[in-house]
DNA sequence: CTGAAAGCGCTTACAG
DNA sequence: CTGAAAGCGCTTACAG
């Protein structure tokens, strides 16, 4: 039952010439007569061939798949990327393999053995939070086999990245709250140590203090991006005697867990407290009341990324030497979309 | 400087064995004396020896990867299921491959391309919408290569799948309204042609009859599953003269949307009308009011269907014969989470 | 323009 | 327990 595919050979047999001309007809076709291609190419047909990648693969020693690395899986947030990078890559011929660094760890792989066993020929890494270790073994991969980050990266390491303008969106960001009025605007964080957070976090207070406005301490507190950390951040602004009219939240996960703790305790957005998000995903829109955010282009840098690594992958297999990373870093814009979580400050604040 | 990756060869060489033994000291160790064994692991670890997966694929005509085909990657949905998936497949050595159905038409590659062309050794589909000629090349897959659906499937096709008890869940959302004190039940439904949005459908009318409630025609208000029909759907609830007291959504997001709407022109849920949803996805908690909803196990699911294609796969690799479909679904269960957005009806409606 | 032949890096009967 | 050898299905210099 298990009926067999058929191979060149049989296409090959079937028009009367050699595996190599069969070959060629499929690859480069202006290598071969019109009269060689129509026959090879009705046999083709007939015969029902498709070729065997795995076959190929193993002849031009490429895989022609790339590894794209979450963190997590299950985090909506990685979607319309995910969709960016395997339309851009299939578009090409590329498959998408995907792998989380949390299922690497749990299954004892290193994360270069994808590379290592020729399963992948290269990587789009969307997590900023790999151990040290790990990092280490990276550098150790060939250049013929890419490595590029999108959306984080490793401050330090010297690898390609796509990403958005963190810092710049931050400045508009509090420019924007500090236009309705606001004065007193706090930011809830991203986790410690992510290198998002830190991007917000120092444009933040740089440009709070290029507004000669006042920032206490307590008003920079401490998240990451769930929803849960939102809650509890509420219920540190819920605590405070002079609370802030504002707060800018490093992710909307953040803003919708900030608003519905406030919305449990009587107090209302906007009419009690601006609240504005990061990253604009889908749900922004349709949240109670819709959410002013940052809108990340989260397609964009999807089709940036494979784009990039495609082309690395290009340069070293002509150039084979120095392709070097003349452009080390795309940067995709991000956009103010305004909605009705943010007002003017409560009159009298 | 683009080293090459040691191969069994070397590592044969280091250790003055055969490839042969190399690869069975790899392959199955007892084969190999303790000795040998010792002194091959020694060169393996010494030249840093990771084994290629394409060659070993070519050789033992197996993959060892799984393709997933998603209707679209940019759905937050399947995220959870594909953890699940990915999480099972490779902790037995198996990689995932990822495509959209609506890549996969734009690219022009059909869709057996996958199994065909030795990508990939079986298939997981989350796409009950694929057209009848799709469904037609299905058939032709030799039953080496298994195809399964999960969450969704074709009606008439005999490909086995993982389901959620989407009609037991449907009658548990409705017993529970009535229970509430609910007589007037309105559903919006998922999009016309869905297999799931038959089953719910279905499953509601089923069950209204069998409370003996009333069930107008215009009380099953089309939509799809988007938050935008959820949205549509509240304008058609807020025109009806005679309005239910309670809605079941074929989906959160409809639930959403249908919330949201209802709340920019003045109505409070669950005071003016009961809501719930369908899936319970991460925001349904965060919500306000927190959705009630029945709870798919998204995880369970991805778990399920990697679990049951590996096992034809393990099936037809070994008695390669009928390893038929003895057990052709999995159904997963579905439970109710009860939170806010339903309660007893408004007084004297 | 075409073919014979080598070889990509493995695995696995077959002998011993 | 171990090795020599064939072969998975392709591609690609090399000759002609």
């Amino acid at each position: 039952m298990t009926q067999k595919m058929p191979t060149l050979q049989d296409v090959a047999q079937l028009a009367g010439v050699s595996t190599a001309t069969v070959s060629r007809t499929l690859s480069s076709p202006d290598q071969v007569s019109e009269s060689t291609r129509k026959r090879v190419s009705q046999a083709v047909e007939k015969s029902g061939y498709r070729i065997n990648r795995v076959a190929r693969n193993l002849r031009t020693q490429k895989a022609h798949s790339v590894l794209v690395l979450l963190p997590d899986l299950a985090n909506p947030f990685f979607s319309s990327i995910l969709e960016g990078i395997s339309g851009n890559l299939s578009q090409r011929g590329y498959s998408m393999l995907i792998a989380s660094t949390k299922q690497v760890h749990a299954s004892g792989d290193r994360l270069i053995d994808y590379l290592d066993d020729a399963r992948a020929d290269g990587m789009i890494i969307l997590d900023g939070g790999l151990s040290p270790e790990v990092v280490d073994t990276l550098d150790n991969v060939p250049r013929s086999k890419p490595i590029l980050f999108a959306c984080e990266w490793i401050e330090g390491a010297n690898f390609p990245s796509v990403r958005s303008e963190n810092r710049k969106a931050t400045r508009t960001a509090i420019r924007y709250l500090h236009g309705l009025g606001h004065e007193k605007i706090a930011h809830v964080t991203g986790p410690t140590g992510n290198v998002l957070m830190h991007a917000r976090k120092d444009a933040f207070v740089g440009e709070m203090a290029k507004l000669e406005l006042e920032l206490r301490p307590e008003w920079l507190i401490p998240g990451d991006f769930s929803l849960n950390a939102g809650c509890r951040a509420a219920a540190t602004w819920i605590d405070m005697k002079d609370r802030p009219t504002a707060v800018f939240c490093a992710s909307d996960l953040l803003a919708f867990g900030f608003i519905s703790e406030l919305s449990r305790n009587g107090f209302k957005v906007p009419q009690d407290v601006s609240v504005m998000g990061f990253d604009d995903i889908d749900f922004a829109s349709q949240f109670i009341p819709p959410l002013t955010s940052m809108r990340q282009d989260r397609h964009r840098i999807g089709v940036t990324a494979a784009t990039m690594l495609l082309e690395r992958l290009a340069a070293t297999a002509s150039i084979d030497g120095d392709a070097h990373d003349n452009e080390n870093a795309a940067i995709v814009p991000v956009t103010l979309i305004e909605r009705e979580s943010t007002a003017a400050p409560p009159k009298g604040s």
